[in-house]
DNA sequence: CTGAAAGCGCTTACAG
DNA sequence: CTGAAAGCGCTTACAG
């Protein structure tokens, strides 16, 4: 335990500004009014001896935090480490800091949230999970605004920001109809998530509507677990005209296993994946999917957290942002 | 700013479980001597009231945290999630949280660090970039240890830690001159990085030593990159029989590319790359590379700095770990 | 083993 | 606008 204090203090510095320690801190504090000459004086004077403003003394007394807690599961989606750069950089425009905790649970636990909340900080976001009651209580207890980010809980207790799932997933069924599929497949995600869920049922009501006949198989949101249920249909004899895979990296799992058994895409089965990842527009793949409106979404997660961490007022909403279908070779033979 | 003091201290637990706040504070640091009895009463309490002692004041105090600084540059790349996976299970292990800091430079500035230093991390990784003289300062005079992760710089300076990629990169050249290559191409990353120019190098040197003639296109470690590197090549009329791309991502954009033009892999030319990412086992791609032995790299970083930590030393070296050749069918027709 | 007290480096009323 | 002083919630010698 060999570490040695730094020893740079507001007292340093004021001492050789000749200004005492409060004006020194007034200078750091945004908000706080110093005259110019003072300002000068104490900048020259950190300047020269390195000073940084401590941010734990400074949070000890503010009870606040620069710091955003991000809760990531799927770090093996390509969707998320682009939501991730994303949040970084939103937040560091705005002096947030981001504190990564990486889960393998789909509903965080306490123990994930502990950390956080040991930080102390300013608000949470959680991408692709949901979160136990304790761990909410906690963090309402503690007035930590919190966001779920691309996953909703029912009802209305959660701010949450998502895609809009149920009509993305009516448009996918109506555009695959409009293409004369008549007997089709959904491929879900892990199927106690909100946007597997979702995601089935506007693909479903809209076939149901229009009495086509369909199947569902229950997959996982990984590339395996698509390669895996293609090999299942296969076995089975079941191809269908059309396939709704409940992600991108699923689909592309999809893909390769029908290539591997010599089945067209499309033109002997059609292929429509969601979230629009970078690889869908690979021409291995060239994915028809449903892109979602990621820069929306971030900017409008750190909007609501800006502002609740700002005044706390507990406001719960499920947003829902449109996005748009990308038609690509999957489904469309140019 | 309404945020409101949840007020839970060890005063708080001190005063009902009938003992001092010094007493309170010993139950939760690690080496404090307490009794049975003293601490069964504290934790009741603390229990009851849901303490959870202050980050915060304990920092202020030891000058030390139980915080990581991670940065990261290239998190579209599919290796750098895997390695922030890696290191965020491996010190949460350890008691250690992760600061999370993006970048968009290949040498990272003093304000990318300032923040590292704000929180006064324990530690520092950066995974893949270097650092500007002044940041490296910064860190160094704070007594900060630091490790580049897959990146190195010339000389003893930096505790380093990288796959053998000198090593690698001659026996890729031997294992193509043995399939009967003899007309080569490489093509290289960002040029200013450590691994494109350890992985250059090894190819070339046995190459010249086997009198193979070869050419060097310059490129960017992307999968566009890679991409329209083939579209120069097949545009000059120069295919090779075999191309070392200096990794995977961007040796998936050369193999849709060369498919593209009809350009058979491996019949007409052969393709490795380097990392085995995920995808490079895809079946579209099936990917010759080499594997960076991730594990192992993350633990030596792991190792070195919780020892760092323990007791400055200041001590550096360029860690190499071997990886090994995986032959997939990009090379190998099955 | 335990308590009273000093102090970590800041922010923030309070006077002037 | 500025300074002296109190205090944020802890850890840590120091006595006992």
């Amino acid at each position: 335990m060999s570490k040695v204090k730094q020893g740079i203090t507001a007292k340093d510095v004021a001492k050789l500004a000749g200004v005492s320690q409060s004006s020194v801190s007034r200078v750091y504090f945004e908000g706080a009014t110093v005259s110019q000459k003072t300002r000068e004086k104490v900048l020259a004077a950190a300047k020269e001896l390195g000073y940084r403003p401590n941010e734990f003394a400074r949070s000890l007394i503010t009870n606040r935090t620069k710091i955003i807690g991000l809760v990531m599961k799927g770090v093996q989606n390509p969707f998320y480490p682009q939501v991730l750069k994303q949040f970084t950089t939103a937040f560091k425009k705005l002096g947030y800091s981001i504190l990564f905790v990486y889960t393998n649970n789909d509903e965080i636990q306490k123990d994930d949230i502990d950390t956080l909340l040991n930080y102390n900080v300013a608000g949470v976001i959680i991408t692709d999970a949901t979160l136990s009651l304790q761990a909410n209580e906690d963090l309402f207890n503690n007035r930590i605004p919190l966001v779920l980010f691309n996953r909703k809980i029912v009802g209305n207790k959660f701010f949450s920001v998502c895609c809009n799932n149920l009509e993305a997933s009516k448009q996918i069924a109506q555009y695959l109809l409009k293409t004369g599929c008549s007997n089709m497949i959904y491929i879900s995600g892990n199927e106690n998530t909100s946007t597997s869920k979702e995601r089935e049922k506007g693909f479903v009501t809209v076939l149901e509507e229009n009495k086509v006949k369909y199947k569902k198989y229950i997959s996982d949101y990984t590339y395996e677990g698509g390669y895996e249920t293609i090999e299942e249909i296969v076995s089975q004899g079941k191809i269908p005209e059309a396939i709704f895979v409940a992600n991108d990296i699923m689909a592309l799992g999809v893909i390769d296993a029908l290539k591997k058994h010599q089945i067209s895409v499309p033109d002997e089965v059609k292929v429509v994946g969601f979230d629009n990842i970078e690889m869908s527009a690979w021409p291995s793949y060239s994915l028809t999917t449903w892109e979602q409106p990621i820069n929306e979404m971030v900017k409008r997660t750190v909007d609501y957290l800006t502002a609740e961490i700002n005044e706390y007022s507990g406001f719960t909403k499920n947003i829902e942002i449109d996005g748009r279908l990308i038609v690509r070779n999957s489904t469309y033979n140019s």
